[in-house]
RNA sequence: GGGUCCAUAGCUCAGUGGUAGAGCACUACCUUGACACGGUAGGGGUCGGAGGUUCGAAACCUCCUGGACCCA
């Protein structure tokens, strides 16, 4: 039998590792733009090249691989397209960091051809690396279409764009005050560059006016540019400066006469003096105001932000020293007037996170305003949705404001830009000056050399959707399967980056949007809320959660809390929980812990299995008997009617994109129902003779794990094939993967049967409430009285009491209409039944009055809640008819519920004993007591009690004073028990030291098991109970028969007191 | 400066006008023939604050406080 094969727990490692190469193997991912099915397809956002993949990237992998495992099981060609990016700056930039460290040299030593090789050394290491953690994750993807974005084909597609944006103008080449990094010595788009709040200073600067002694004091954050300034300004209104308006100042330290101008747009007459230093060259909005001015641009910094030779006496210092330098010497010249503190917004690159330098050079640019408008239309116009919905308006304004894009990088790694340059006659080259031939080759006549720039990575990235797919081969057939995308799935922090430029590239070329849906993903953060990074030291590679790793290449922060390390989790878990915690919009902080919970639920789906492997025989599913025709027990039918529901609800969550209501879903069918109520009930039919319902059990516990399985997969793709693959049934296909996802089968829908199970649910939960609230251990057998107005649950229960008794623990099971209540029982009072348990000798009552009061206090804090409304006259008149109806039923049943518990309450009060003076005859106080508990059924207790009693009797009436024997009376009076209350009562009143021997023990049986353990001490719980000796055991002095529990609780006869 | 979002149990989050929920954590009892990565039961919240709308607000509106992110 496979069932002994299986472990105990689940050991993902190997499920995993053995299944993702026969995934691949087998080929089942390779899609056929033949096939007849309809067509879905994502590509991948590719990851770059720069290193491995973190849980970014596995929150990607997670839903893209959900969303296209579910599509290919509902029938659909599914292409999921893999691929990894060159990530131009990124990746030069760690090759350069990586050459600097082992071998001490720049890419400059090297050179551009030799360095180019590093790289694509470097792109081959982690380029694997990335596939094998996409394939260890499960990720469906088809790899016999891997692209990289500078294979051949890509890169074909990358010149055909730019030659042909040219030819239509919308590609031009121009020279403007561009973002350099002056550390990476390259042009930045906008987007590449952060602006962060920084503590600087603001300075203040007299500048001598030519011809007088008036002296303009200007105000900058930046004192080392004013070698560059080619004016000042002020603002046309301003009455202080108007009459200086045209006149010229002499810059200090430099001695050149710039004007003075006026300008609204750029002063701020209220912003610190009012007068501005205009330095066209090195700031955006001087670089405007020098273009509307016709002003000079001076550049004054090389391309590592040097001063320059306009830099005068400053050449050769850096910006910063430049910067102190500079104000040394207006100090010495007396020209700086104030030095402020000032909160600036300081523009920093992305990638090295220097400040940038505005920069005047020569940059193709893409003319973006007609692209955009398209991309634009098609959102309005329904062709592509985002979800969460909340993007769209954030997609829109920033294409409604774009700025054209700055497409062309100084930089080697990277697609060299299909331009040429004329060699001049003394074989240089002036790439400033003289005008380029766009092509994809060079031209014939002449000499040319190809512009040594390359284009903006996403550039390229922007073609992924259709340049993938084979084009510019318009009849790839691959690009007619599969263009427009289906989804187009990623980070929210990319929508500009990335979906907007191919939203607009898609329409351009393709005449068609990229794809119908944009969803985009929160961030994983760690369970702090903090980013993941790397110099935060809380980086976890996805591969260290799922095989588990040692603590030494934990980050420190893991490290501190897993000091032995990570334990493998598998990518299951990984997978599950990073759907579950996807919350649209939201971060998702992930945490160690939080994966263990979804390990524990993966090994209890393993164990699910497990137990019906063990448990079907040489049962065998063949199909031709379809479930709903077999004799099904009620268990079945329901599990049956809820795996239905589980079917649609997971599959309205995944098509909402819900899938942390998919998971959550699975989570709660699989856990809550199929592991705590079926296999449970499953369990009578299993180990019991009747082979029929043995037959009907097996059926629906194969039937029900072959479809959670494949409703599951998409989530966890190991586990359910794994157990799928074992389930004795015979397969269409080879692998759950390719099996059909579930679909919702009206047939398997049973109101009946869930409302059947419902009344029994609610009697065992009942019944457990009463156990679990006065510690009784499981192992004990208890009584229960169920009391119901309604014949139909009488009727259920009867019927089903081999479902309640072993779920709930009983002994017997009493089904009784309302009645008569049995005495000094827990009551529960639930939904069309009250619940009693005798607890007379088994337990404290005034634990379970405790108890009942707290539920009467409860029922009654929101009875009273309720009444307030009622209180507003308004309310009755102006609420909905239902609202009212509903509250008032409500109160109604409140307080009937109340009612019962009161009644139950005042069962088990401790009944005042009226120990009648030593004159009354027995007889009287007999009457007396017949009389109180007159109304209360006739005790009938449990045979436990019956004999823990007895017991009592044999062992405990040596010697006894008459207080014990008056105590025992109470204890017995406790307990419904007039006769034996009584006699110890008139044995109280005979002298001490007689010998009640004679009379009490009856002769009945032996005590079971089950009392002989309840009635120790658990002091000793261990020891094998021996039912015999208990009777010769020294006498307990205290005659109760209570469970002795951890806190000390008074015995109800209690010795001593009075 | 403009915009978006968030604040509900110790933690992470559901909950779009009518009895405050889940998972984890916690407490008690328990190794019962799938699972201690387990079972059963339980405790725990004046829903960030103040107003307003409404018969009724965690939810809708306004303001405030605190926080996150995006754009300039």
């Amino acid at each position: 039998m496979s069932s002994a094969e299986l472990s105990k727990s689940y050991e993902p490692t190997e499920v995993e590792a053995r299944w993702s190469k026969q995934w691949i193997a087998d080929g089942l991912f390779t899609a056929d733009p033949d096939s007849k099915k309809p067509p879905f397809c994502i590509v991948l956002p590719p990851p770059n090249v720069t290193g491995s993949l973190h849980l970014g990237h596995a929150l990607t992998a997670t839903i893209q691989d959900i969303l296209t495992r579910w599509k290919r099981m509902s029938g659909f060609n599914c292409l999921w397209l893999p691929g990894t990016d060159h990530a131009g700056i990124a990746t030069q930039m760690v090759v350069e960091r990586e050459l600097m460290k082992t071998e001490k040299k720049t890419r400059h030593d090297l050179g551009r051809e030799e360095f180019l090789k590093r790289v694509w050394a470097w792109k081959k290491q982690y380029g694997e690396r990335i596939g094998e953690q996409h394939k260890l994750l499960g990720a469906s993807l088809d790899w016999s279409r891997e692209r990289f974005t500078m294979d051949p084909g890509l890169s074909d597609a990358v010149k055909e764009v730019f030659v042909r944006l040219y030819q239509e103008g919308l590609i031009y080449r121009a020279n403007r005050l561009i973002n350099w990094d002056p550390v990476l010595r390259t042009a930045l788009s906008d987007l590449e560059v952060e602006n962060e709040e920084t503590n600087g200073s603001l300075w203040s600067i007299a500048y001598p006016v030519e011809g007088s002694n008036e002296k303009l004091v200007v105000a900058t954050t930046r004192p080392e540019t004013m070698l560059g300034d080619t004016a000042v300004a002020v603002h046309p209104e301003d009455e202080r400066y108007k009459h200086l308006i045209g006149r010229h100042v002499v810059l200090p330290l430099v001695g050149r006469r710039i004007p003075i101008i006026a300008d609204a747009v750029l002063v701020d007459p209220k912003f610190g003096t009012g007068v501005v230093k205009v330095t066209p060259a090195h700031d955006h909005n001087d670089y405007q105001t020098g273009l509307r001015h016709g002003l000079p641009m001076v550049n004054i910094f090389t391309e590592t932000a040097f001063v320059n030779e306009n830099g005068g006496p400053y050449q050769g210092l850096e910006r910063f020293a430049a910067r102190k330098r500079v104000l040394e010497d207006l100090k010495a010249q007396e020209l700086l007037v104030e030095e402020k503190p000032h909160k600036l917004p300081l523009a920093k690159s992305q990638r090295s996170g220097v400040p940038v330098e505005p920069r005047l050079s020569p940059q193709w640019y893409v003319k973006t305003k007609p692209l955009a408008e398209r991309a634009l239309g098609a959102v309005a116009e329904g062709r592509t949705k985002f979800v969460p919905d909340q993007w769209t308006a954030t997609f829109n304004r920033w294409l409604e404001n774009i700025q054209d894009w700055c497409v062309s990088r100084q930089l080697w790694w990277g697609h060299q830009i299909p331009a040429w340059f004329p060699v001049g006659a003394d074989s240089t080259v002036d790439f400033e000056k003289s005008t380029p031939v766009v092509s994809k080759e060079a031209p014939a006549e002449g000499q040319w050399v190809q512009d040594p720039d390359v284009l903006d990575t996403w550039f390229s990235s922007a073609l992924w959707p259709f340049s993938t797919l084979g084009w510019p081969d318009a009849n790839a057939k691959d690009l007619k399967t599969w263009y427009p995308n289906s989804v187009m799935e990623t980070g929210h922090d990319i929508i500009f980056f990335w979906v907007a430029r191919m939203m607009m590239m898609g329409l351009h070329f393709m005449g068609e949007v990229p794809f119908r849906t944009v969803y985009l993903h929160a961030m994983v953060r760690d369970e702090k809320g903090e980013k993941m990074s790397k110099t935060k030291g809380n980086v976890i590679d996805p591969l260290d959660i799922i095989q588990g790793a040692p603590p030494e290449r934990l980050p420190a922060s893991i490290r501190n809390k897993y000091p032995k390390g990570l334990e493998p989790m598998g990518a299951d878990a990984l997978r599950f929980t990073l759907a579950a915690l996807t919350q649209q919009g939201r971060d998702i902080k992930l945490s160690i812990d939080r994966i263990g919970g979804y390990k524990a639920f993966c090994n209890k789906i393993w164990n699910a299995a497990r137990f019906a492997l063990m448990n079907l025989g040489d049962f065998q599913e063949d199909g031709r008997v379809y479930i709903k025709e077999r004799a099904l027990s009620l268990a079945d039918r329901w599990i049956l009617s809820r795996l239905d529901r589980a079917v649609r609800e997971t599959t309205d969550a995944l098509e909402r994109y819900a899938f942390s209501d998919a998971a959550s879903t699975l989570y709660q069918f699989l856990w809550g129902e199929f592991c705590d109520w079926y296999i449970e009930l499953a369990k009578g039919a299993l180990y019991g003779d009747d082979d029929g319902a043995k037959e009907s059990t097996r059926a629906t516990l194969v039937f029900c794990l072959d479809r959670v399985m494949r409703l599951l997969h998409p989530f966890a793709p190991f586990i359910t094939e794994e157990i799928w693959q074992k389930l004795p049934m015979t397969r269409t296909v080879d692998s759950i993967a390719i099996a059909e996802f579930p679909k919702p089968d009206e047939r398997l829908r049973d109101e009946v049967a869930e409302a059947t199970m419902a009344p029994l649910i609610t009697a065992i939960e009942g019944i457990r409430t009463i156990r679990g609230e006065s510690n009784l251990p499981p192992s004990l057998r208890i009584e229960a009285h169920v009391q119901s107005a309604e014949t139909i649950v009488r009727g259920t229960l009867e019927t089903y009491r081999h479902y309640v008794m072993p779920l709930a623990g009983l002994s017997k099971l009493s089904v009784e209409p309302l009645g008569t209540k049995p005495p000094q029982a827990a009551a529960e009072i639930r939904a069309q039944m009250e619940i009693f348990v005798p607890l007379a000798g088994i337990v404290d009552l005034a634990e379970e009055r405790e108890r009942l009061k707290k539920e009467i206090g409860k029922s009654e804090a929101e009875t009273a809640q309720i009444q307030k409304k009622f209180e507003n006259p308004n309310y009755a008149t102006r609420a909905p008819a239902d609202v009212v109806e509903k509250d008032k039923a409500r109160i109604a049943e409140l307080e009937g519920r109340i009612a019962k518990l009161s009644e139950n309450l005042r069962r088990i009060a401790p009944v005042e004993v009226r120990v009648a003076p030593p004159a009354a005859g027995p007889v009287n106080l007999e009457e007396e007591l017949r009389e109180e508990l007159s109304g209360v059924m006739v005790p009938d207790p449990d045979n436990q009690v019956k004999e823990a009693l007895d017991k009592l009797r044999e062992g405990t009436k040596e010697g006894l004073s008459s207080q014990d024997h008056r105590d025992l009376g109470v204890a017995y009076m406790n307990m419904g028990l007039v006769d034996d209350a009584v006699r110890e009562f008139n044995a109280a009143k005979e002298p001490d030291e007689k010998p009640a021997a004679k009379k009490a023990a009856p002769k009945k049986a032996a005590p079971r098991k089950a009392v002989a353990k309840k009635a120790k001490p658990a002091a000793a719980p261990k020891k094998k109970p021996t039912p015999k000796a208990k009777a010769k055991r020294p006498a307990p002095k205290k005659p109760a028969p209570k469970k002795p529990a951890s806190k000390p609780k008074k015995p109800a006869p209690k010795k001593s007191k009075r």
